[in-house]
DNA sequence: GCAGAAATTTGACTCAAGTCAAATAATCAC
DNA sequence: GTGATTATTTGACTTGAGTCAAATTTCTGC
């Protein structure tokens, strides 16, 4: 895990009960089945998922094109922060991509207690400050690699999603098409 | 100007004057001449720089070439994100494109004030906020647009940059070779 | 186990954008 | 102003990655 990651989640579980109690008061389960939608554009996100069971993705269309912007695994956050923060309507689905189990933290329910609590408003900055930093990495390799680095890049650093899920999906995340990224697999095979 | 940094500018003015004035002894003025840097590879990055008078970029450099990842003018605000919140020496230069007049907003004074008032940690929160949203548009760009396209989105949205800074520098912000610019530049004249 | 569907690979061709080199144009120092 | 330096444009060529089409492999349900 992150090292920066661990330090929310050891934060966090440090917090007085009692402010625990009524974070989760806000929290509560959900299931869903395999290639439903969690969000659709046009929707606003009023909330933040947290993955306990599955696997997701966050996508949008480009063109008739699918363009998958993150991937989620087991503790992993899913949120259009755009929508979220901006409080205006999505323009991204975030999709099962198999059964899948999240805790639901509700918007309004966590500002309350955000506002309450100041402990709870850094651990929130730094989950953001989390997201800001990763972006800034992840336009960095788009700046300044090509394909296959993208994809040996990928392999080492979320070796989980060029494990678990189909070509389309890993392609439309490299941002390239199906038969370059089929190429480039097929080019480091035979090295 | 932005409605978000809008928002954060009118509750930054509408903050009680005894925090203000202790924001305010946290913060000092400076010059820079131009051409100079006010962050280096290597260095911690420990101020946000608020800039006041003049231009400067932040840049790294990639296999000898550089690459320009923001501009900033008066009440933009330049900081190594990176560096600054995960402590870390930064991998990236701040240089003043003009003379330069900044105020520094020094970390360790800044994160005292905003551990007393929730307030300001907010306010700060809704700027790495802003900083997040901006990243994830900006990939947007990198992952859905061509050369042209960049460019024609950068005349749009920050035409100040196309008019004051030259060439080397927008084509290290848009990712693509001086040439190509040069070509983008006169194919769009002879239209 | 087999037919059909879906996913992946391979081939042939095209094109956006890069590189290197040379020519102009603009800017600066004196 | 003039020569020198620096910035920008233009030309010729190369290349990484896309598209469309066809072949092959893998996955289904029955």
């Amino acid at each position: 895990m992150n090292p920066y990651i661990k330090r929310i989640k050891d934060l966090s579980n440090r917090l007085d009960p009692q402010i625990l109690a009524e974070l989760e008061g806000g929290f509560f389960d959900k299931k869903f089945s395999k290639e439903s939608y969690l969000l659709r554009p046009g929707q606003i996100c009023t909330s933040h998922l947290l993955v306990k069971e599955g696997v997701a993705r966050k996508f949008y269309k480009h063109n008739e094109k699918e363009i998958t912007t993150e991937v989620y695994f087991h503790d992993d956050v899913a949120v259009s922060l755009d929508s979220y923060i901006m409080r205006k309507p999505a323009d991204v689905y975030i999709e099962a991509l198999t059964e899948l189990e999240v805790t639901i933290i509700d918007y309004s329910k966590f500002h309350k207690v955000k506002s309450t609590y100041s402990e709870v408003m850094m651990l929130d900055k730094m989950f953001i400050e989390y997201y800001a930093v990763w972006f800034e990495h992840r336009l960095k390799e788009f700046q300044t690699l090509d394909a296959s680095q993208r994809y040996l890049k990928l392999l080492e650093k979320e070796p989980k999603v060029v494990q678990l899920l189909p070509v389309t999906i890993i392609a439309s995340y490299l941002n390239v098409s199906l038969e370059t990224l089929s190429r480039i697999r097929s080019k480091i095979a035979s090295r």
